[in-house]
DNA sequence: CAGGATCCAGTAGGATACTG
DNA sequence: CAGTATCCTACTGGATCCTG
């Protein structure tokens, strides 16, 4: 059963992986995925991110490791470097090295990685599409707590 | 521009805020709900999370303290504790006590929670529903970089 | 039962320097 | 340009003990 045709069995194995037990494999994979730069780097490379003298969203397309450093601010080598690493080895994103020089590396979405992006871009939006509400939110609560404690 | 109706414009708030940049709030945001324990909370308040000697997914439903820690194996109380306060603090989650003895405290989804829940149990079954490809992509790739090496 | 408070180890992750 | 390697700090998060 552990070497069985595993891509078009996932109807299947979905039944079989639980994220809620902890030793669970898939328990690492969605650790691995709930990472902000994660979501950050799938939204970039699924054409979310503003281009110069543009509209908000552009269209997917393979970008340098210098663009996606500068795309997500705030972001450094180190962890840029790790999370595509780790992206890759889970068939996530590819890695394309073209031998010119110096030496230029692109990096595209995977047709599995394309699989995970709309939920990725999802989550990110409804961040940005929720920050008022949530601002009121927690105004509230810290009041609340304020007026508790006097 | 701080206080209008914040609400219905969540359409307009989303041109304003923008998570590729560091210094803007729904990085935060999208930091806290890129989370392991906020997806598997989600997810269980969701309804999502199989009840004894039944399928998988139940209805969404209140849920005490000791059921989110027991169906959410190997989250430790204290991270349980912040999970949770910091969803009740964005709005995410409301906590309900009841004065009994001892006393009970039940978590709920609001109707802000329920907006994300849908993309965090979507989050959650593609890492169950694609184990098995990523473990395949995995092999290949550390065999790739076991065979560069020698 | 549902936490709050403390203590402490592990590691995530930034800064810096160097390389093909 | 696109990394690798190293060092080091700060915070995450687990374990433990205690309380209303």
């Amino acid at each position: 059963m552990a070497t069985s045709t595993a891509s078009e069995r996932r109807a299947v194995a979905k039944l079989q992986y639980d994220a809620f037990l902890a030793v669970c494999p898939s328990r690492q994979l969605l650790e691995r995925i709930s990472d902000k730069w994660v979501a950050l780097v799938l939204a970039a490379l699924g054409g979310d991110g503003p281009r110069p003298g543009e509209a908000s969203h552009g269209e997917p397309r393979p970008m340098r490791f210098s663009e996606l450093s500068r795309l997500i601010s705030g972001v450094s080598q180190k962890m840029l470097t790790q999370t595509l690493r780790a992206l890759e080895r889970d068939g996530i994103v590819s890695r394309t090295v073209t031998p010119t020089v110096p030496v230029t590396v692109t990096y595209e979405l995977t047709d599995l990685g394309r699989s995970l992006q709309g939920l990725m871009r999802g989550i990110k939006d409804w961040a940005e599409g929720h920050m008022e509400e949530v601002l009121t939110h927690r105004d509230g609560y810290d009041q609340r707590q304020y007026d508790a404690v006097g």
